[in-house]
DNA sequence: ACAACGGATGTGTTATAACAGATGCCAGAC
DNA sequence: GTCTGGCATCTGTTATAACACATCCGTTGT
């Protein structure tokens, strides 16, 4: 019977005995499943695991050298985000981006970000200006050099950097969410064949140009036409 | 060393004998952790569990008759959504509904929402439009008869049916996991003070009136509108 | 009477083991 | 030689147990 656990209070005002202030706070290493996830997110991200890839708890936990529970907690975090999918056999997979997956993906972050930006515009601070700024050189950067995946890393940061001063926590969330969905993927942009120049810097120069001006409408439209590049660049790269 | 496991092949296609076709097929019956995910689920849709509640593995275990293990990996996966969140001791709890969170919450379904009412226009059928009128009617019904319950159910049902028509799994999902989010606390338009008439008859006309004309933008518009008077009403019942 | 100490209890976390289903390989029969 | 049967293995799924931490409550000492 669930009849117990009624009143229990949370340790968060930790009731700080007076006379003792301002000592510091003590890191509590975090759950290995959390820590898992983090870790496939990375790989995720960094283009490591490949679209189609099973991920079995087992092997998880093997590499990471942890038990198959929390392996299949991480697992099942991500399966529940929509990052990983879930084969005929019930095992996780890295999706396979088609392009039909893509063009939804794609109209969703449209919106999203779209939105993420336009309320973004007029809380950017000036040293996160900077920073925009900073990462965008380094974007450029980049691009002259042919560093692809150093530009697609320049590329993440700068978007996320963004998004993040809209200070809607479940909306940067989930456009995180697809970022990854759509990760695994990128590495087609410059393994296979890179054809065409890189044009994301005018796009982010009008991102940064809209932050100035404070203008919500122009910067969702320079989202809306970053994206559209992007999506140009990458559809005839996928599989139907 | 996760060095086994390269080749394996899913059973989807189950190579058929020839000779022995329609057998029908025979259900497996789905994993406990995904049927105990289904009935927390049920239950936020129907506003059993109320806001701040706490869940844990062994109450969740001991309600369901199941051990612990898939008791907590279905309060994983509902975290990892977003529906529950995760107190000060890493305890789920059903989210509180502040006023700065709907707001957030009502952002993000305006777009999403309008999206797949956009593409939606064009793809209804002619049974699912008749199903829409058909669900149109028993909220008018519920709603002339004061029946606030069943008006929430109509209401949700109503807008489910219509963005099923989009033929987009992951925004359907992403939209789906919204409502979860809100649910729990829409018990307060019919518990506390349900004041003010139910204006939401007028919109959803308008809806059905887009799918007819096929107008994508007045079905955006009308979308944005009744989400809009749902704020209204609700926003003043919801805590600072 | 009040405060501090210490055990009892609840809870998340993790490891381990056992079970069931599916796949692949290998041997044996025709 | 090819097909059929069975065994070994991989994998998800689930239960159980043990550990650590936090909270709560009763007791005890002053």
């Amino acid at each position: 019977m669930p009849a117990a656990a009624l009143a229990r209070l949370p340790l968060e005002p930790a009731t700080s005995a007076i006379g003792l202030v301002d000592l510091g706070t003590i890191d509590r290493p975090a759950p290995l499943g959390a820590q898992a996830s983090e870790m496939l997110r990375s790989a995720l991200r960094r283009g490591t695991l490949r679209p189609g890839q099973r991920l079995t708890t087992r092997d998880v936990a093997a590499t990471l050298s942890i038990s198959p529970t929390p392996a299949r907690e991480a697992i099942t975090r991500l399966v529940a985000e929509g990052v990983l999918e879930l084969g005929a056999d019930r095992t996780a997979v890295v999706p396979v981006l088609t392009r039909a997956r893509y063009e939804e993906l794609f109209l969703i972050r449209s919106e999203l970000e779209a939105l993420a930006g336009r309320l973004a515009c007029g809380r950017v601070e000036p040293d996160r200006l900077a920073r925009l700024e900073s990462i965008y050189r380094t974007h450029a950067a980049a691009v002259e050099a042919g560093d692809g995946s150093g530009a697609l890393a320049a590329n993440a940061t700068f978007h996320n950097a963004l998004y993040e001063a809209c200070g809607l926590p479940t909306l940067i969330q989930m456009i995180d969410s697809l970022w990854l969905q759509v990760g695994p993927s990128l590495t087609l942009l410059f393994s296979g064949g890179a054809q065409g120049p890189w044009i994301g810097a005018t796009t982010h120069r009008a991102m940064i140009r809209a932050i100035r001006t404070g203008d919500a409408e122009a910067m969702g439209a320079a989202i809306r036409q970053d994206l559209n590049e992007g999506r140009g660049r990458l559809l005839p790269l996928l599989p139907a």
